[in-house]
RNA sequence: GGGGAGAUACCAAAGCGGUCAAAUGGAACAGACUGUAAAUCUGUCGGCACAUGCCUUCGGAGGUUCGAAUCCUCCUCUCCCCA
């Protein structure tokens, strides 16, 4: 019995920041096993933007891995603390969401979570639940566990009190309110990213007070966006949500860099180190090509959200487009009739205007000036020009933004 | 409660009576080079306008002035020090 849980601890460590502790883990895990009673891992998100992205995944992999083992996973849906709003390594302050927004992000975080855990051993549970029902007497018992003190050790806390930024009280509350939700649901275990280790230790704070066993924690390395420097996330507009469509996918992931391409082999997939490592090697004697490399991680990101055929697919269609700079299969068509002709002609700037390929002739302006447009694959150089469209042409502002004139 | 500092475009940060749609970074977008890489270099970057014009913007509301991001008054918010 001692070997499985070797075994199961040797893979549920791999990629974790932290890891407290591990004599605990081990501890509770034969309880577990002896009893043949599940774990319990408890994750939460608020429902503050609307799409799981690659971010997400670090932590979902590691929640599938528990499931594999026959562990449960309580996904909490934070939509009564989504209306605070976290504000871990935040700068500063953030604005709360209305209840009809998070509601909204809550119904798409049930469908996506899904692609990746394992559904029949998921509990989703609403924190609202029992928030809700929290009078004020009750807040006051919870905000008397925790000094200010404390507080302010908290990384993001201390930096802002110190460079003179607002923190407000809510903040506080917030990691109390996270932590209530272990005691709530007296949890075995929880993840989070390392910016949540935090608000995670409070929950056994919270949990020891209750008298209940602590968690144990686990955090997960923060995912870089496709920026390559900061987390990936939703506001800075450097993520790859699982929901997109595989093209968008695929095209994402060939965009980033090299070195980012072996952090998300390390983090999103189920190489080990040594693999990875070869991997790096391999390319760095130029064995491998890179860009080869990073197709095979675009492909098997799809087929996971997806399935093999729309991997395929979309791989072609990037090759097809990008490489080979034909047309793409499908793209908007933009009909002749509906387009405000004079004498047959129509200035280029309005035609781009209409199709939807620039948000205004100002802005089609300037994408000529700087060479962006194209027209049936010529580049147009005057911005006074006048076009008659014709059945079949093809307008292309960029790399990336097509459209087709069509009857 | 008293005293002081501050609020500028997506973010950071200059400007402190006209030459300010507002320097400089960063982000974003486009071009060159490539592998849609990255890095680098170049350009654009409030909005609209077939174009040198119009509209909105320097926390908010008023005022002084021919003219205000800049000066004055009040308000809102933030930070610091003292109590």
């Amino acid at each position: 019995m001692n070997t499985e849980i070797q075994r199961q601890l040797s893979i549920l460590k791999t990629n974790t920041v932290n890891f407290i502790s591990e004599e605990l883990f081990c501890e509770i895990l034969k309880k577990s096993l002896d009893l043949k009673k599940p774990l319990r891992i408890k994750f939460g998100a608020d429902p503050t933007a609307p799409d799981i992205h690659l971010g997400h995944m670090v932590i979902l992999n590691k929640l599938r891995q528990f499931q594999n083992f026959g562990h449960t996973v309580d996904f909490i849906i934070g939509d009564f603390t989504a209306m605070i709003g976290d504000p871990s390594g935040k700068s500063e302050t953030r604005k709360p969401l209305n209840r009809e927004q998070v509601q909204l992000h809550a119904k798409t975080y049930q469908e996506q979570i899904f692609k990746i855990l394992d559904k029949e051993k998921t509990n989703i549970i609403f924190n609202s639940s029992w928030f809700n029902k929290m009078n004020f007497k009750d807040v006051l018992k919870l905000t008397s566990s925790c000094s200010v003190a404390r507080m302010l050790e908290r990384d993001d806390f201390s930096k802002r009190y110190k460079s003179g930024q607002s923190i407000s009280i809510v903040e506080f509350l917030y990691p109390l309110m996270q932590g209530y939700d272990s005691v709530m649901l007296d949890s075995d275990i929880e993840l989070g990213g390392t910016d949540q280790t935090f608000n995670l230790l409070v929950g056994r704070d919270l949990q020891r007070d209750a008298g209940q066993k602590e968690q144990v924690i686990i955090t997960m390395p923060i995912l870089e966006g496709t920026d390559g420097v900061q987390k990936m996330s939703k506001s800075l507009n450097n993520y790859i949500g699982i929901a997109e469509q595989p093209k968008d996918i695929f095209g994402k992931v060939m965009s980033i860099s090299d070195n980012l391409m072996f952090r998300y082999l390390r983090l999103l997939t189920d190489r080990t180190e040594n693999d990875v490592a070869d991997l790096e090697n391999n390319v760095k004697n130029e064995k491998i090509h890179p860009m080869e490399l990073k197709k095979e991680l675009a492909r098997e990101l799809v087929t996971k959200f997806y399935d093999k055929t729309s991997a395929v697919h979309a791989e072609q269609e990037f090759t097809n487009v990008f490489s080979k700079k034909n047309l793409p299969e499908d793209m908007p068509v933009i009909k002749i009739k509906d387009l405000p002709l004079e004498n047959g002609k129509i200035w280029v700037c309005r035609l781009l205007h209409n199709c939807g390929l620039t948000k205004s002739t100002s802005d089609a302006r300037r994408m000529i000036q700087q060479g962006a447009v194209q027209c049936n694959g010529e580049k147009i150089l005057s911005v006074e020009m006048k076009i008659v469209p014709e059945e079949g042409m093809i307008l292309k502002v960029g790399k990336r933004r097509f459209a087709k004139i069509s009857q």
